[in-house]
DNA sequence: GTCTATAATACGATAGAC
DNA sequence: GTCTATCGTATTATAGAC
């Protein structure tokens, strides 16, 4: 019982690892499974299939973002709750600058594929959005929906400049231009 | 001498085509060919590698950016250029609502890769950058390089999300609110 | 539950006839 | 230059012993 779980989130931590840093289509059952110090046959009898796998690591991911939200939710208002988030972007700017935000890259690449799990990768993008949207709701805006959208692309758009530019530096000083705009509502 | 042209401007197009709507990963040079109606054997009479017909698909994107370049160029000011440039992005939204950027996901995909071609695919959005901070510059900005980079991340941020949300009207707006910012300057 | 061996297939790339 | 046949390998997935 013990190790059976053990073992299923040694793949799972594996997976999201090498899916974020090499992407889903080039990250192999085989790489997870040796990463994983796990026999490539035993994989199957936990994951009946590699989209299988990949729903864990959403899952996973999902699990991620939610208490990092609960982190935000402490601080007192909607707008210190979207600085704490932005925060946290650059907080990780040596991870995204050289692998791209894992979820952004992974809904680049499932986008392209279709099925289900194009949609679940989707999800949350849009729970990203939401959230921000919410914020700006609180804060009186009525077109909060179009600002939570625009606030989630523009993360994203920042990120992918980085990680074409290779350059950190460009995450710290453009997220500190959000910053300063989120700071002016 | 012109049926040699013509099969690998077929090879190409194809290429682009495929790699845009289904990755540089899934598609394979079979699709190509097939697409192209030239037996698979014979694609590596025109090219050597798959990398090889990446690079000449990039090569194409790039000369199509220049065309499009030029284009914007024929506007007045610098300002007129980049709503220009802004209003060719609302144009085509409803492939790159479906597909993405062809440039921002390869781009994507190609940093989780390593090797030659993905230096290549990142230079066409320091490229995109490169045009817009000289716009800025024109206008007498100080920040002028920092703007550009913005500008093009926050573009790719959009079709990110439009991707995602699966819906166009997601980049008129958007795209509409960044052309209301850069009237401002 | 675990692990080895292997099936089944897909794909990049090549050989060689025409 | 063109096309068919095929090689070599990688990869998902399964069979079946332990």
């Amino acid at each position: 019982m013990r190790t059976t779980t053990d073992k299923r989130k040694s793949l799972v931590k594996a997976g999201r690892r090498l899916i974020h840093s090499k992407g889903f289509n080039a990250t192999t059952l085989a790489d997870i499974a040796q990463a994983s110090g796990v026999p490539l046959g035993n994989v199957y009898y936990y994951f009946r299939t590699k989209e299988e796998l990949l729903d864990a690591v959403v899952h996973e991911q999902e699990d991620e973002f939610r208490s990092r939200v609960a982190r935000f939710e402490k601080a007192a208002t909607p707008q210190a709750r979207l600085l704490a988030f932005l925060d946290s972007v650059i907080e990780s700017r040596m991870s995204i600058t050289r692998h791209g935000c894992p979820v952004g890259s992974l809904s680049q690449e499932m986008n392209k594929r279709g099925g289900a799990s194009r949609a679940r990768v989707n999800r949350q993008l849009v729970a990203r959005a939401q959230w921000a949207s919410a914020q700006f709701r609180e804060m009186g805006r009525t077109d909060a929906q179009e600002l939570g959208v625009w606030l989630t692309g523009s993360v994203q758009g920042v990120i992918l400049m980085a990680n074409a530019l290779n350059d950190p530096a460009v995450i710290e000083r453009q997220i500190g231009q959000l910053k300063a705009w989120v700071q002016k509502f």
